[in-house]
DNA sequence: ACTGTTCCTTGACACAGATCAAAAGTGGAG
DNA sequence: CTCCACTTTTGATCTGTGTCAAGGAACAGT
């Protein structure tokens, strides 16, 4: 590999691995690297990109769209161990055998890149490595977040929960503005939401009902939701606010 | 840093940076690079390492004993996130903030290693920054696990659960032959195991009392689990058993 | 041996959320 | 526009687990 890009990376050094098209950061000249390895996929809300223990040949970066990972038991139920947002990053180099089910749940696009030559580029491009620790321990703290979510909340807070994570997320790309309200679409139906919160659909649905009756939040149609107040959400998803919710 | 050392740690690729005295594949050579920013902490049952916001200036592993990492609402509800049992890591690269609250559940010795030193070392040594990043998938592979562990199953499910992963611990440690009876010692009170299960002590009481009452294990005193048929515990804890609980 | 402390077990009851069931929106295809 | 499939909402009822309470077991210190 050419390690002589190297150099290129210092003008992103935060974002090396995730794709241009979804780092505002990012200038065109950055993942040349991974030029020669990468290739585009499109698919339709609903299909599934991969099954749990597919042979996998490859990384992907979500460059648009929303996709899901899930866990599935023999009987059907059903947990959902990650959302995969613009710029998230799937895949584990150094197995072969994909450990979840990834499902789009709207149109998708994902630039893949072939397994073998990221590997190799990871040993050999130590930037790319220390991103992509940076962002495994990411994904581990969002992991252990939802740990708490999963184990200790009430079907309320569960929702106001993901809520926030949804917001938050939208504030952080920049689709939000802070102190003006702010409106995040739910990129999920009410199953899928049952499903990330360990909840039936009719609960999820119930909750929601009542936030809004509540006002702690708006809805206009199903997948669309202003919260007036960042504050009393992040109360009602017994986080301690601080504010803190644009980091 | 001398990055001559590096040669050593052919002789134990896959674990570089765990701690020499439980790995059985290390030499007493292979973890020179790390000696001279090392040092060793004891601590009792019941005493906080380290509370979750906490300045925090190493990273350490397991030497021995257990720990766990725990997260907590402000009203009171926690929630464990993670077990640290002998030759376990925590702590993270990069950052000084502690993220959770680790407890000796046991007597406990860690061997700490200095933040700064060591963060220099993970990025002159691909070695050990590869070993890192392969550890921290496994955790997430593992918190995802747990994801749906919380999620979806029923309270005697995740009992079994929380026993079957101690017992396969227990078992690629060594600790435990297969083909003949496992007996594993849990080094959770109730209370923990409620904290790790999402469950109250007195539901965890009543399932381990319903699990002995139906033969799926035998207690010996409180803690001391002898388990007839591992098997049996897979199918009891919901899942697909395979026989691959030794891997 | 006594006493206090901590951990564990068991019982009775309450309630959050699951389950079962039905109806009302919603949106795409023809 | 109408039809049909799918998603969402809402209601009635059931149940698994939490909550509250009491007592037992193990163990350390005096």
């Amino acid at each position: 590999m050419q390690q002589v890009v190297a150099p290129a990376f210092k003008t992103c050094s935060d974002c090396p691995i995730r794709h241009r098209a979804v780092c505002a950061k990012c200038d065109s000249q950055e993942l040349e690297l991974l030029e020669d390895i990468k290739y585009y996929r499109s698919f339709s809300a609903g299909q599934t990109v991969m099954w749990a223990g597919d042979h996998m040949d490859f990384v992907a970066s979500v460059v648009s769209g929303v996709a899901t990972l899930t866990q599935t038991m023999e009987d059907g139920r059903t947990q959902m161990v990650g959302l995969l947002l613009p710029s998230d990053f799937v895949g584990r180099p150094g197995r072969a055998e994909a450990a979840y089910t990834v499902t789009a749940t709207s149109d998708l696009v994902m630039c893949c890149f072939r397994r073998k030559p990221f590997e190799q580029m990871i040993s050999t491009t130590p930037h790319i490595a220390h991103r992509l620790l940076e962002m495994t321990l990411d994904e581990l703290d969002a992991a252990r977040e939802w740990m708490l979510v999963l184990g200790r909340k009430t079907a309320r807070e569960k929702i106001a929960s993901l809520l926030s994570i949804i917001a938050r997320r939208d504030a952080l790309l920049g689709l939000a503005a802070p102190g003006k309200e702010l409106q995040v679409e739910i990129p999920l139906t009410r199953e899928a939401m049952a499903d990330y919160l360990g909840l039936t659909l009719e609960t999820v649905s119930r909750q929601i009902s009542a936030l809004k009756r509540d006002g702690v939040i708006v809805l206009s149609g199903k997948r669309l939701v202003t919260i007036p107040d960042m504050d009393r959400l992040m109360t009602e998803a017994g986080d301690d606010s601080d504010g803190g919710y644009l980091v």
